[in-house]
DNA sequence: GCACTACCTTGACGCATATCAATGAGGTAA
DNA sequence: TTACCTCATTGATATGCGTCAAGGTAGTGC
Protein backbone atom coordinates (compact mmCIF):
# COMPACT_ATOMS: atom_id res chain seq x y z
CA UNK A 1 0.00 0.00 0.00
CA UNK A 2 0.78 2.96 -1.00
CA UNK A 3 1.21 6.22 1.77
CA UNK A 4 -0.55 8.90 1.18
CA UNK A 5 0.15 12.71 1.98
CA UNK A 6 -2.16 14.98 3.89
CA UNK A 7 -4.08 11.86 5.22
CA UNK A 8 -7.15 11.83 7.58
CA UNK A 9 -4.95 11.30 11.01
CA UNK A 10 -6.04 14.66 12.34
CA UNK A 11 -9.69 15.14 11.80
CA UNK A 12 -9.64 18.42 13.94
CA UNK A 13 -7.21 20.44 11.76
CA UNK A 14 -10.90 20.45 9.44
CA UNK A 15 -12.49 23.52 10.66
CA UNK A 16 -10.49 26.19 13.28
CA UNK A 17 -7.03 25.99 11.39
CA UNK A 18 -7.32 26.08 7.37
CA UNK A 19 -3.65 26.84 7.00
CA UNK A 20 -2.76 23.29 7.32
CA UNK A 21 -4.38 23.15 4.01
CA UNK A 22 -3.67 26.76 2.66
CA UNK A 23 -1.08 26.60 -0.50
CA UNK A 24 -1.62 30.18 -2.24
CA UNK A 25 -2.48 29.85 -5.76
CA UNK A 26 0.73 31.53 -6.86
CA UNK A 27 2.37 28.52 -5.44
CA UNK A 28 0.33 26.13 -6.64
CA UNK A 29 2.31 23.66 -8.71
CA UNK A 30 -1.19 22.86 -10.18
CA UNK A 31 -1.91 27.11 -11.62
CA UNK A 32 -0.45 26.31 -15.03
CA UNK A 33 -3.24 23.68 -15.37
CA UNK A 34 -6.02 25.69 -13.00
CA UNK A 35 -5.40 29.12 -14.16
CA UNK A 36 -3.60 28.95 -17.77
CA UNK A 37 -3.80 32.40 -18.38
CA UNK A 38 -1.39 34.51 -16.11
CA UNK A 39 -3.28 36.50 -13.74
CA UNK A 40 -1.27 39.33 -12.39
CA UNK A 41 0.10 39.18 -9.18
CA UNK A 42 -2.30 41.05 -7.54
CA UNK A 43 -5.02 39.33 -9.42
CA UNK A 44 -3.67 36.50 -7.89
CA UNK A 45 -4.13 37.15 -4.46
CA UNK A 46 -7.23 38.50 -4.82
CA UNK A 47 -8.50 35.02 -6.62
CA UNK A 48 -6.50 33.58 -3.20
CA UNK A 49 -8.85 35.70 -0.71
CA UNK A 50 -12.06 33.90 -2.04
CA UNK A 51 -10.85 30.40 -2.41
CA UNK A 52 -11.43 27.96 0.40
CA UNK A 53 -9.07 25.17 0.88
CA UNK A 54 -10.48 22.99 3.99
CA UNK A 55 -12.12 20.04 2.49
CA UNK A 56 -10.15 17.31 2.15
CA UNK A 57 -12.19 14.33 1.62
CA UNK A 58 -12.47 10.25 2.19
CA UNK A 59 -13.03 7.79 -0.82
CA UNK A 60 -16.44 7.50 -1.59
CA UNK A 61 -17.47 10.85 0.42
CA UNK A 62 -19.60 13.25 -1.57
CA UNK A 63 -18.27 16.81 -2.17
CA UNK A 64 -21.90 17.92 -3.50
CA UNK A 65 -25.07 16.20 -4.54
CA UNK A 66 -27.73 16.44 -7.72
CA UNK A 67 -30.17 19.34 -6.52
CA UNK A 68 -27.62 20.43 -3.88
CA UNK A 69 -28.22 24.32 -3.62
CA UNK A 70 -25.42 25.46 -6.25
CA UNK A 71 -22.77 28.13 -4.46
CA UNK A 72 -19.46 26.62 -5.52
CA UNK A 73 -17.30 25.43 -8.28
CA UNK A 74 -14.53 23.50 -6.84
CA UNK A 75 -10.78 22.58 -8.22
CA UNK A 76 -8.95 19.52 -7.37
CA UNK A 77 -6.03 20.07 -5.66
CA UNK A 78 -5.15 15.68 -5.44
CA UNK A 79 -6.36 12.62 -5.40
CA UNK A 80 -9.68 12.38 -8.13
CA UNK A 81 -13.27 12.71 -8.00
CA UNK A 82 -16.02 11.10 -10.22
CA UNK A 83 -19.07 13.34 -11.44
CA UNK A 84 -22.45 11.55 -12.30
CA UNK A 85 -25.76 11.81 -12.61
CA UNK A 86 -28.80 8.91 -11.36
CA UNK A 87 -31.57 8.63 -13.90
CA UNK A 88 -34.79 8.77 -13.73
CA UNK A 89 -35.00 4.92 -13.56
CA UNK A 90 -32.60 4.66 -10.82
CA UNK A 91 -29.31 3.83 -12.79
CA UNK A 92 -26.45 5.90 -12.66
CA UNK A 93 -24.21 7.78 -15.35
CA UNK A 94 -20.93 8.80 -14.99
CA UNK A 95 -20.40 12.28 -16.79
CA UNK A 96 -16.66 12.86 -16.00
CA UNK A 97 -13.20 12.50 -14.10
CA UNK A 98 -11.58 14.81 -12.36
CA UNK A 99 -7.79 15.18 -11.76
CA UNK A 100 -5.74 17.75 -9.75
CA UNK A 101 -5.95 21.00 -11.38
CA UNK A 102 -9.01 20.31 -13.14
CA UNK A 103 -12.89 22.15 -12.25
CA UNK A 104 -15.85 20.62 -11.79
CA UNK A 105 -19.67 22.16 -10.66
CA UNK A 106 -20.26 24.02 -13.76
CA UNK A 107 -23.22 22.38 -14.41
CA UNK A 108 -24.76 23.95 -11.51
CA UNK A 109 -24.85 27.41 -13.03
CA UNK A 110 -27.37 26.96 -14.64
CA UNK A 111 -30.58 26.22 -12.65
CA UNK A 112 -28.52 26.93 -9.02
CA UNK A 113 -28.83 23.52 -7.92
CA UNK A 114 -26.19 21.20 -8.78
CA UNK A 115 -26.90 19.32 -12.00
CA UNK A 116 -24.98 16.38 -11.03
CA UNK A 117 -23.11 14.57 -8.46
CA UNK A 118 -19.74 14.49 -7.20
CA UNK A 119 -17.80 11.73 -5.15
CA UNK A 120 -13.95 11.40 -4.21
CA UNK A 121 -12.79 7.83 -5.62
CA UNK A 122 -9.73 8.13 -3.08
CA UNK A 123 -8.69 10.77 -0.19
CA UNK A 124 -9.31 14.19 -2.49
CA UNK A 125 -8.00 17.81 -1.40
CA UNK A 126 -10.25 20.60 -3.00
CA UNK A 127 -10.55 23.68 -3.62
CA UNK A 128 -13.57 25.50 -2.69
CA UNK A 129 -14.49 28.74 -4.87
CA UNK A 130 -17.68 30.22 -4.52
CA UNK A 131 -19.35 31.45 -7.60
CA UNK A 132 -20.74 34.77 -6.63
CA UNK A 133 -17.19 36.00 -5.39
CA UNK A 134 -16.00 34.32 -8.87
CA UNK A 135 -19.07 36.60 -10.57
CA UNK A 136 -17.56 39.88 -8.83
CA UNK A 137 -14.22 38.99 -9.33
CA UNK A 138 -14.86 38.48 -13.19
CA UNK A 139 -16.54 41.37 -13.77
CA UNK A 140 -13.59 43.63 -12.66
CA UNK A 141 -10.79 41.59 -14.37
CA UNK A 142 -11.28 40.88 -17.61
CA UNK A 143 -8.29 38.07 -17.65
CA UNK A 144 -10.41 35.83 -15.09
CA UNK A 145 -14.34 36.61 -16.56
CA UNK A 146 -12.02 35.09 -19.50
CA UNK A 147 -10.41 32.33 -18.37
CA UNK A 148 -13.45 30.97 -16.60
CA UNK A 149 -15.87 31.72 -19.87
CA UNK A 150 -12.91 29.23 -21.83
CA UNK A 151 -12.95 26.74 -18.83
CA UNK A 152 -17.08 26.52 -19.35
CA UNK A 153 -16.46 26.05 -22.98
CA UNK A 154 -14.06 23.89 -22.60
CA UNK A 155 -16.18 21.52 -20.55
CA UNK A 156 -18.80 21.88 -23.56
CA UNK A 157 -16.08 20.41 -26.02
CA UNK A 158 -14.81 17.63 -23.92
CA UNK A 159 -18.66 16.53 -23.44
CA UNK A 160 -18.50 16.68 -27.24
CA UNK A 161 -16.22 14.72 -27.62
CA UNK A 162 -17.64 12.04 -25.52
CA UNK A 163 -20.43 12.58 -27.04
CA UNK A 164 -18.97 11.21 -30.46
CA UNK A 165 -16.90 8.29 -28.69
CA UNK A 166 -19.96 6.56 -27.56
CA UNK A 167 -22.25 7.82 -30.63
CA UNK A 168 -19.56 5.84 -33.04
CA UNK A 169 -16.82 4.47 -31.65
CA UNK A 170 -15.98 0.41 -30.48
CA UNK A 171 -15.93 -0.58 -27.38
CA UNK A 172 -11.90 -1.02 -27.89
CA UNK A 173 -12.21 2.45 -29.33
CA UNK A 174 -13.77 4.06 -26.13
CA UNK A 175 -11.52 2.38 -23.07
CA UNK A 176 -8.13 3.35 -26.04
CA UNK A 177 -9.08 6.53 -25.84
CA UNK A 178 -10.01 6.92 -21.82
CA UNK A 179 -6.38 5.69 -21.46
CA UNK A 180 -4.97 8.03 -23.84
CA UNK A 181 -6.68 11.18 -22.07
CA UNK A 182 -5.97 10.01 -18.48
CA UNK A 183 -2.17 9.57 -19.66
CA UNK A 184 -2.19 13.29 -21.66
CA UNK A 185 -3.85 14.49 -18.39
CA UNK A 186 -0.91 13.01 -15.98
CA UNK A 187 1.55 14.29 -17.82
CA UNK A 188 0.44 18.04 -17.67
CA UNK A 189 1.32 17.26 -14.30
CA UNK A 190 4.62 16.39 -15.34
CA UNK A 191 3.41 12.76 -14.35
CA UNK A 192 4.00 9.60 -16.35
CA UNK A 193 2.39 9.04 -19.51
CA UNK A 194 2.88 5.65 -19.41
CA UNK A 195 2.20 4.26 -16.01
CA UNK A 196 0.07 5.46 -13.68
CA UNK A 197 -2.91 3.69 -10.97
CA UNK A 198 -6.66 4.06 -12.49
CA UNK A 199 -8.45 5.45 -9.10
CA UNK A 200 -12.08 4.60 -10.85
CA UNK A 201 -13.54 0.81 -10.90
CA UNK A 202 -14.02 -0.91 -14.08
CA UNK A 203 -17.77 -0.21 -13.06
CA UNK A 204 -17.19 3.19 -12.95
CA UNK A 205 -15.32 2.83 -16.63
CA UNK A 206 -18.09 0.93 -17.86
CA UNK A 207 -20.47 3.15 -17.02
CA UNK A 208 -18.56 6.34 -18.37
CA UNK A 209 -18.27 5.01 -21.65
CA UNK A 210 -21.76 3.39 -22.07
CA UNK A 211 -20.20 -0.24 -21.22
CA UNK A 212 -20.61 -2.99 -18.87
CA UNK A 213 -17.89 -4.27 -16.54
CA UNK A 214 -17.44 -7.28 -18.44
CA UNK A 215 -16.62 -5.79 -21.75
CA UNK A 216 -14.56 -3.26 -19.98
CA UNK A 217 -12.46 -5.97 -18.55
CA UNK A 218 -12.74 -8.01 -21.93
CA UNK A 219 -10.61 -4.91 -23.34
CA UNK A 220 -8.31 -4.69 -21.27
CA UNK A 221 -7.59 -8.16 -22.13
CA UNK A 222 -7.24 -8.03 -25.50
CA UNK A 223 -4.84 -5.29 -25.14
CA UNK A 224 -3.08 -7.18 -22.56
CA UNK A 225 -2.83 -10.14 -25.48
CA UNK A 226 -1.56 -7.27 -28.32
CA UNK A 227 0.84 -6.15 -25.67
CA UNK A 228 -0.68 -2.47 -25.96
CA UNK A 229 -0.91 -2.38 -22.45
CA UNK A 230 0.14 -4.04 -19.13
CA UNK A 231 -2.68 -4.42 -16.67
CA UNK A 232 -2.34 -5.09 -13.03
CA UNK A 233 -5.35 -4.98 -11.65
CA UNK A 234 -5.79 -0.71 -11.01
CA UNK A 235 -2.09 -0.46 -12.13
CA UNK A 236 -1.55 0.50 -15.89
CA UNK A 237 1.13 0.32 -18.21
CA UNK A 238 1.48 1.55 -21.77
CA UNK A 239 3.74 -0.46 -23.53
CA UNK A 240 2.83 0.53 -27.35
CA UNK A 241 1.92 3.99 -27.55
CA UNK A 242 1.36 4.31 -31.22
CA UNK A 243 -0.84 1.12 -30.68
CA UNK A 244 -2.77 2.31 -28.22
CA UNK A 245 -3.21 5.43 -30.57
CA UNK A 246 -3.86 3.26 -33.20
CA UNK A 247 -6.51 1.06 -31.66
CA UNK A 248 -8.58 4.69 -30.29
CA UNK A 249 -8.47 5.06 -33.82
CA UNK A 250 -7.47 8.82 -33.82
CA UNK A 251 -6.23 8.19 -36.99
CA UNK A 252 -8.26 5.90 -39.47
CA UNK B 1 -45.82 21.83 -50.14
CA UNK B 2 -45.80 24.29 -47.42
CA UNK B 3 -45.23 28.06 -47.96
CA UNK B 4 -42.75 29.36 -45.87
CA UNK B 5 -41.83 32.71 -44.73
CA UNK B 6 -38.92 34.63 -45.24
CA UNK B 7 -38.06 32.94 -48.45
CA UNK B 8 -34.91 33.90 -50.36
CA UNK B 9 -36.72 35.65 -53.33
CA UNK B 10 -35.03 38.96 -52.84
CA UNK B 11 -31.54 38.24 -52.21
CA UNK B 12 -30.80 42.53 -53.02
CA UNK B 13 -31.66 42.72 -49.44
CA UNK B 14 -28.90 40.69 -48.08
CA UNK B 15 -26.03 43.06 -47.90
CA UNK B 16 -27.03 46.85 -48.38
CA UNK B 17 -29.77 47.25 -45.96
CA UNK B 18 -29.45 45.39 -42.57
CA UNK B 19 -32.84 47.16 -41.32
CA UNK B 20 -34.92 44.72 -42.90
CA UNK B 21 -33.80 42.42 -40.39
CA UNK B 22 -33.30 44.55 -37.30
CA UNK B 23 -35.78 43.62 -35.00
CA UNK B 24 -34.49 45.00 -31.75
CA UNK B 25 -34.34 42.39 -28.80
CA UNK B 26 -37.03 44.85 -26.77
CA UNK B 27 -39.48 44.00 -29.51
CA UNK B 28 -37.93 40.61 -30.47
CA UNK B 29 -40.73 37.73 -29.75
CA UNK B 30 -38.13 35.47 -28.75
CA UNK B 31 -36.54 37.30 -25.92
CA UNK B 32 -38.08 35.34 -23.66
CA UNK B 33 -36.07 32.80 -24.39
CA UNK B 34 -32.81 33.74 -25.48
CA UNK B 35 -32.81 36.13 -22.54
CA UNK B 36 -35.00 35.01 -19.59
CA UNK B 37 -33.52 37.15 -17.16
CA UNK B 38 -35.42 40.21 -17.67
CA UNK B 39 -32.48 43.06 -18.56
CA UNK B 40 -33.24 46.36 -17.94
CA UNK B 41 -34.51 48.51 -20.85
CA UNK B 42 -31.68 50.52 -20.89
CA UNK B 43 -29.32 47.17 -21.02
CA UNK B 44 -31.45 45.66 -23.53
CA UNK B 45 -30.10 48.53 -25.97
CA UNK B 46 -27.16 48.44 -24.93
CA UNK B 47 -27.21 44.36 -26.30
CA UNK B 48 -28.79 45.78 -28.98
CA UNK B 49 -25.96 48.08 -30.25
CA UNK B 50 -23.72 44.94 -30.62
CA UNK B 51 -25.81 42.58 -32.08
CA UNK B 52 -25.80 41.81 -35.82
CA UNK B 53 -28.52 40.85 -37.78
CA UNK B 54 -27.43 40.52 -41.31
CA UNK B 55 -26.98 36.97 -41.72
CA UNK B 56 -29.78 34.98 -43.55
CA UNK B 57 -28.43 31.86 -44.51
CA UNK B 58 -30.02 29.11 -47.19
CA UNK B 59 -30.42 25.71 -46.35
CA UNK B 60 -27.25 23.85 -46.34
CA UNK B 61 -25.19 27.24 -46.35
CA UNK B 62 -22.79 26.90 -43.20
CA UNK B 63 -22.64 29.74 -40.28
CA UNK B 64 -19.16 28.41 -39.23
CA UNK B 65 -16.85 26.04 -39.65
CA UNK B 66 -14.84 23.94 -37.65
CA UNK B 67 -11.24 25.57 -36.86
CA UNK B 68 -12.48 29.05 -37.75
CA UNK B 69 -11.24 31.86 -36.25
CA UNK B 70 -13.92 32.25 -33.47
CA UNK B 71 -14.97 35.66 -33.26
CA UNK B 72 -19.14 35.32 -32.38
CA UNK B 73 -21.48 33.78 -31.10
CA UNK B 74 -24.98 33.81 -32.24
CA UNK B 75 -28.90 33.34 -32.02
CA UNK B 76 -31.27 31.68 -33.97
CA UNK B 77 -34.07 34.21 -35.59
CA UNK B 78 -35.59 31.88 -37.68
CA UNK B 79 -35.05 28.22 -39.01
CA UNK B 80 -33.23 25.73 -37.91
CA UNK B 81 -29.49 24.78 -37.48
CA UNK B 82 -27.31 21.80 -36.79
CA UNK B 83 -24.04 21.77 -35.17
CA UNK B 84 -21.67 18.94 -36.01
CA UNK B 85 -18.09 17.96 -35.67
CA UNK B 86 -15.65 15.82 -38.06
CA UNK B 87 -14.16 13.16 -36.54
CA UNK B 88 -10.70 13.02 -37.41
CA UNK B 89 -11.64 9.58 -39.48
CA UNK B 90 -13.73 11.46 -41.47
CA UNK B 91 -17.08 10.77 -40.40
CA UNK B 92 -19.94 13.36 -38.93
CA UNK B 93 -21.14 14.06 -35.59
CA UNK B 94 -24.08 15.91 -35.16
CA UNK B 95 -23.54 17.81 -31.74
CA UNK B 96 -27.04 19.44 -31.70
CA UNK B 97 -30.09 21.17 -33.18
CA UNK B 98 -30.25 24.73 -33.00
CA UNK B 99 -34.00 26.35 -33.08
CA UNK B 100 -35.31 30.08 -32.59
CA UNK B 101 -34.61 31.14 -29.08
CA UNK B 102 -31.15 29.48 -28.88
CA UNK B 103 -27.64 30.12 -29.04
CA UNK B 104 -24.70 28.49 -30.45
CA UNK B 105 -21.24 28.75 -30.59
CA UNK B 106 -20.16 28.75 -27.31
CA UNK B 107 -18.03 25.83 -27.79
CA UNK B 108 -15.03 28.24 -29.79
CA UNK B 109 -14.49 30.18 -26.74
CA UNK B 110 -12.00 27.72 -25.67
CA UNK B 111 -9.53 27.84 -28.16
CA UNK B 112 -10.36 30.95 -30.26
CA UNK B 113 -11.17 28.25 -32.69
CA UNK B 114 -15.01 27.14 -33.91
CA UNK B 115 -14.72 23.50 -32.27
CA UNK B 116 -17.59 22.41 -34.38
CA UNK B 117 -19.69 23.43 -38.06
CA UNK B 118 -22.86 25.09 -37.85
CA UNK B 119 -25.22 24.69 -41.39
CA UNK B 120 -28.06 25.60 -41.44
CA UNK B 121 -31.53 22.81 -42.45
CA UNK B 122 -33.86 25.24 -43.92
CA UNK B 123 -33.77 28.87 -44.63
CA UNK B 124 -32.52 30.08 -41.23
CA UNK B 125 -31.84 33.79 -39.89
CA UNK B 126 -29.49 34.24 -37.05
CA UNK B 127 -28.34 37.24 -35.11
CA UNK B 128 -24.82 37.34 -34.72
CA UNK B 129 -23.31 38.47 -31.12
CA UNK B 130 -19.67 39.40 -31.30
CA UNK B 131 -17.90 37.64 -28.12
CA UNK B 132 -15.42 40.69 -27.44
CA UNK B 133 -18.01 43.18 -27.35
CA UNK B 134 -19.96 40.64 -25.31
CA UNK B 135 -17.55 40.16 -22.66
CA UNK B 136 -17.08 43.85 -21.96
CA UNK B 137 -20.72 44.40 -21.89
CA UNK B 138 -20.85 41.57 -19.10
CA UNK B 139 -18.14 42.87 -16.63
CA UNK B 140 -20.69 45.88 -16.67
CA UNK B 141 -23.89 44.50 -16.81
CA UNK B 142 -24.03 41.41 -13.90
CA UNK B 143 -26.98 39.85 -14.93
CA UNK B 144 -26.10 39.72 -18.18
CA UNK B 145 -22.70 37.98 -17.41
CA UNK B 146 -24.72 35.27 -15.51
CA UNK B 147 -26.78 35.07 -18.22
CA UNK B 148 -24.30 34.24 -20.46
CA UNK B 149 -22.56 31.86 -17.63
CA UNK B 150 -25.90 29.95 -17.52
CA UNK B 151 -26.29 29.67 -20.73
CA UNK B 152 -22.89 27.73 -20.80
CA UNK B 153 -23.87 25.91 -18.21
CA UNK B 154 -27.14 24.94 -19.63
CA UNK B 155 -25.31 23.83 -23.11
CA UNK B 156 -23.24 21.40 -20.55
CA UNK B 157 -26.17 19.85 -18.66
CA UNK B 158 -27.61 20.06 -22.59
CA UNK B 159 -25.12 17.74 -23.34
CA UNK B 160 -24.79 15.40 -20.25
CA UNK B 161 -27.89 14.37 -20.69
CA UNK B 162 -26.87 13.52 -24.48
CA UNK B 163 -24.43 11.62 -23.35
CA UNK B 164 -26.65 9.73 -20.81
CA UNK B 165 -29.23 9.19 -23.74
CA UNK B 166 -26.14 7.53 -25.72
CA UNK B 167 -24.95 5.39 -23.22
CA UNK B 168 -27.74 4.58 -21.01
CA UNK B 169 -30.74 4.06 -23.82
CA UNK B 170 -32.43 1.86 -26.77
CA UNK B 171 -33.35 3.14 -30.44
CA UNK B 172 -36.76 3.74 -29.18
CA UNK B 173 -35.67 5.62 -26.15
CA UNK B 174 -33.61 7.78 -27.76
CA UNK B 175 -35.88 8.71 -31.19
CA UNK B 176 -38.44 9.14 -28.31
CA UNK B 177 -36.94 11.70 -26.32
CA UNK B 178 -35.66 13.61 -29.37
CA UNK B 179 -39.21 13.90 -30.14
CA UNK B 180 -39.96 15.17 -26.61
CA UNK B 181 -37.46 18.11 -27.18
CA UNK B 182 -38.46 19.09 -30.38
CA UNK B 183 -42.46 18.98 -28.76
CA UNK B 184 -41.08 21.21 -25.63
CA UNK B 185 -38.88 23.69 -27.42
CA UNK B 186 -41.75 24.27 -29.83
CA UNK B 187 -44.31 24.90 -26.93
CA UNK B 188 -41.96 27.43 -25.40
CA UNK B 189 -41.83 29.55 -28.74
CA UNK B 190 -46.22 29.05 -28.83
CA UNK B 191 -45.97 26.28 -31.52
CA UNK B 192 -47.61 23.47 -31.62
CA UNK B 193 -46.34 20.40 -29.19
CA UNK B 194 -48.26 17.84 -30.88
CA UNK B 195 -47.50 18.81 -34.65
CA UNK B 196 -44.31 19.95 -36.51
CA UNK B 197 -42.08 19.38 -39.27
CA UNK B 198 -38.67 18.05 -38.66
CA UNK B 199 -36.07 20.45 -40.03
CA UNK B 200 -33.75 17.85 -40.69
CA UNK B 201 -32.74 14.27 -42.17
CA UNK B 202 -33.35 11.19 -41.20
CA UNK B 203 -29.45 10.79 -41.14
CA UNK B 204 -28.89 13.84 -39.07
CA UNK B 205 -31.48 12.39 -36.34
CA UNK B 206 -29.43 8.91 -36.74
CA UNK B 207 -26.30 10.49 -36.81
CA UNK B 208 -27.09 12.90 -33.90
CA UNK B 209 -28.21 10.19 -31.60
CA UNK B 210 -26.08 7.17 -32.64
CA UNK B 211 -28.04 5.24 -34.75
CA UNK B 212 -28.28 4.49 -38.22
CA UNK B 213 -30.98 5.82 -40.62
CA UNK B 214 -32.57 2.42 -41.03
CA UNK B 215 -32.99 1.83 -37.05
CA UNK B 216 -34.29 5.34 -37.18
CA UNK B 217 -36.86 4.90 -40.00
CA UNK B 218 -37.95 1.14 -37.80
CA UNK B 219 -38.41 3.10 -34.94
CA UNK B 220 -40.77 5.97 -36.20
CA UNK B 221 -42.73 3.08 -38.41
CA UNK B 222 -42.91 0.92 -34.50
CA UNK B 223 -44.17 4.21 -33.16
CA UNK B 224 -46.63 4.70 -36.03
CA UNK B 225 -47.62 1.25 -35.88
CA UNK B 226 -48.52 1.65 -32.07
CA UNK B 227 -50.08 4.92 -32.71
CA UNK B 228 -48.03 7.03 -31.02
CA UNK B 229 -47.05 8.69 -33.85
CA UNK B 230 -48.38 9.80 -37.17
CA UNK B 231 -45.42 10.07 -39.29
CA UNK B 232 -45.25 11.05 -42.67
CA UNK B 233 -41.97 11.83 -44.02
CA UNK B 234 -41.09 14.79 -41.82
CA UNK B 235 -44.28 15.95 -40.86
CA UNK B 236 -44.73 14.87 -37.11
CA UNK B 237 -47.89 14.87 -35.47
CA UNK B 238 -48.00 13.37 -31.45
CA UNK B 239 -51.00 10.95 -30.99
CA UNK B 240 -50.16 9.89 -27.66
CA UNK B 241 -48.18 12.08 -25.40
CA UNK B 242 -48.16 9.76 -22.34
CA UNK B 243 -47.40 6.66 -24.75
CA UNK B 244 -44.46 8.78 -26.40
CA UNK B 245 -43.06 9.65 -22.80
CA UNK B 246 -43.44 6.04 -21.87
CA UNK B 247 -41.49 4.89 -24.18
CA UNK B 248 -38.99 7.39 -23.81
CA UNK B 249 -38.69 5.88 -20.47
CA UNK B 250 -38.15 9.09 -18.28
CA UNK B 251 -39.99 6.61 -15.39
CA UNK B 252 -39.24 3.48 -15.87
C1' DG C 1 -3.60 -17.62 9.85
C1' DC C 2 -8.98 -17.71 7.97
C1' DA C 3 -13.26 -15.77 6.48
C1' DC C 4 -15.70 -12.24 4.30
C1' DT C 5 -16.57 -8.96 0.85
C1' DA C 6 -15.89 -6.18 -3.09
C1' DC C 7 -14.02 -6.22 -7.39
C1' DC C 8 -12.34 -8.34 -11.51
C1' DT C 9 -12.06 -11.92 -15.14
C1' DT C 10 -13.65 -15.45 -18.30
C1' DG C 11 -17.00 -18.24 -20.87
C1' DA C 12 -21.51 -19.36 -23.19
C1' DC C 13 -25.44 -17.54 -25.23
C1' DG C 14 -28.95 -14.18 -27.02
C1' DC C 15 -30.51 -9.94 -28.78
C1' DA C 16 -30.52 -5.20 -30.50
C1' DT C 17 -28.74 -2.81 -33.83
C1' DA C 18 -25.47 -2.51 -37.84
C1' DT C 19 -24.80 -3.87 -42.45
C1' DC C 20 -26.08 -5.05 -47.03
C1' DA C 21 -29.43 -4.86 -50.59
C1' DA C 22 -33.57 -3.64 -52.89
C1' DT C 23 -37.58 -0.85 -53.50
C1' DG C 24 -40.47 3.25 -52.94
C1' DA C 25 -41.66 8.16 -52.63
C1' DG C 26 -41.00 13.12 -53.37
C1' DG C 27 -38.91 16.93 -55.63
C1' DT C 28 -36.72 19.10 -59.75
C1' DA C 29 -35.36 19.89 -64.43
C1' DA C 30 -35.77 19.10 -69.27
C1' DT D 1 -44.82 13.88 -69.25
C1' DT D 2 -40.08 11.21 -68.27
C1' DA D 3 -35.72 10.95 -66.25
C1' DC D 4 -32.97 11.68 -62.38
C1' DC D 5 -31.56 12.34 -57.76
C1' DT D 6 -32.02 12.37 -52.90
C1' DC D 7 -34.15 10.61 -49.06
C1' DA D 8 -36.94 7.13 -46.65
C1' DT D 9 -38.59 2.49 -45.93
C1' DT D 10 -38.39 -2.45 -45.51
C1' DG D 11 -36.33 -7.07 -45.41
C1' DA D 12 -32.55 -10.53 -44.67
C1' DT D 13 -28.42 -11.45 -42.45
C1' DA D 14 -24.34 -10.60 -39.46
C1' DT D 15 -22.05 -9.18 -35.32
C1' DG D 16 -20.62 -6.68 -31.16
C1' DC D 17 -21.88 -6.17 -26.91
C1' DG D 18 -25.11 -7.24 -23.09
C1' DT D 19 -26.71 -10.75 -20.01
C1' DC D 20 -26.25 -14.60 -17.15
C1' DA D 21 -23.35 -17.57 -14.59
C1' DA D 22 -19.22 -19.18 -12.39
C1' DG D 23 -14.84 -18.65 -10.50
C1' DG D 24 -10.63 -15.95 -9.27
C1' DT D 25 -8.08 -12.27 -6.72
C1' DA D 26 -7.09 -8.63 -3.44
C1' DG D 27 -7.96 -6.14 0.50
C1' DT D 28 -9.80 -6.03 5.39
C1' DG D 29 -11.05 -7.53 9.90
C1' DC D 30 -11.04 -11.18 13.28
Amino acid sequence: MTIRLADTGNNNALKPCIHDYQVSCGNCRLNSICLPLALENDDIEQLDDIIQRSKPLQKGQHLYRESDDFKSVFAVRSGAMKAYKTTDDGREQVTGFYFPGEILGMDGISNNLHASSAKALETAAVCEIPFSSLEKLSAMMPTLQRHFFQLMSREITDDQQLITLLSKNSADERVASLMISISTRNSRRKLSATQFRLPMSRVDIGNYLGLTVETVSRVFSRMQKLEILRVDNKEIEILDVPGLQNMANLGG
